[in-house]
DNA sequence: AAGCAAAAACCCCATC
DNA sequence: GATGGGGTTTTTGCTT
């Protein structure tokens, strides 16, 4: 058409556009499964992998929310 | 060393490339939330985006049988 | 001893009830969850039942209004 | 009506046990929230108490889960 | 408005 | 092959 709806294509591109990157993120997640079907083929426990990458992520965050709280554990007792 | 462990380095290399599989999927994830905040600047409703993209991944007939459904329920509820 | 940590014990005291309430919190959450299996043997579905609920909490003001935007996407998407 | 609607009886019973349910749950929270105030008021931070409440939740299941890692890693490494 | 915490949906697995 | 359960991710609502 000669007038197209303009906010219509917008929205239409927005969606697309998200549709695309999810497609994309899937992608990804397909891949991550490979590894892992591929870690239990030569006999890893895919639970145990999946562990030890969140201690892994865990770790500095945590030691940090240790400190933290053990700070304010002092403080918040009146004992700094 | 002269024996390396090659069980260790097989497990490490698995869970490092799952690690990296997993920053590049976190990266689309905000390329996501980057585009919805787009469509918030430009007016449009995140929430009801992230709806109409469920309905769209539906199946045409999954998406009748669910409509109808709550049709239902919202009839014997005396809500339509 | 003869002097005790006060505040130490008035901190104490207010994380102990705060765990308390959340026990009787999850509580009702298990009684909730309960109540979905119930109705799930009775033959509903629960997912939709949650739909529902939802839109029991919303005014009706504001349900309409909701309706009226994802009809106007979907309008827009060509979807109706 | 002498021939009530059955179904929907049952189903508007088990959705107002639900929502009467989600009610007590809602009060509860609010329960919390003014603990979390009173403690405010008192000079503590909430944001300092939250970290503290999921620290004493987690450390048993945590220390737990590390032990258990720690072991399948040398496991998993053929050092058991 | 931006991050954080709670709730909900989804997915995979194991089990019967 | 279905069915529940655990865990992960996604979404929503809240607080600052």
């Amino acid at each position: 058409m000669s007038e197209p709806n303009v906010a219509a294509d917008q929205l239409r591109l927005l969606i697309e556009r998200i549709e695309r990157l999810e497609e994309e993120k899937k992608g990804i997640g397909d891949d991550i499964k490979d590894v892992y079907l591929e870690a239990k083929a030569t006999g890893y426990d895919a639970k145990i992998m999946r562990q030890i990458i969140r201690l892994r992520k865990m770790q500095p965050h945590d030691r940090q929310e240790m400190e933290a709280i053990l700070q304010t554990y002092l403080a918040a007792l009146g004992m700094e």
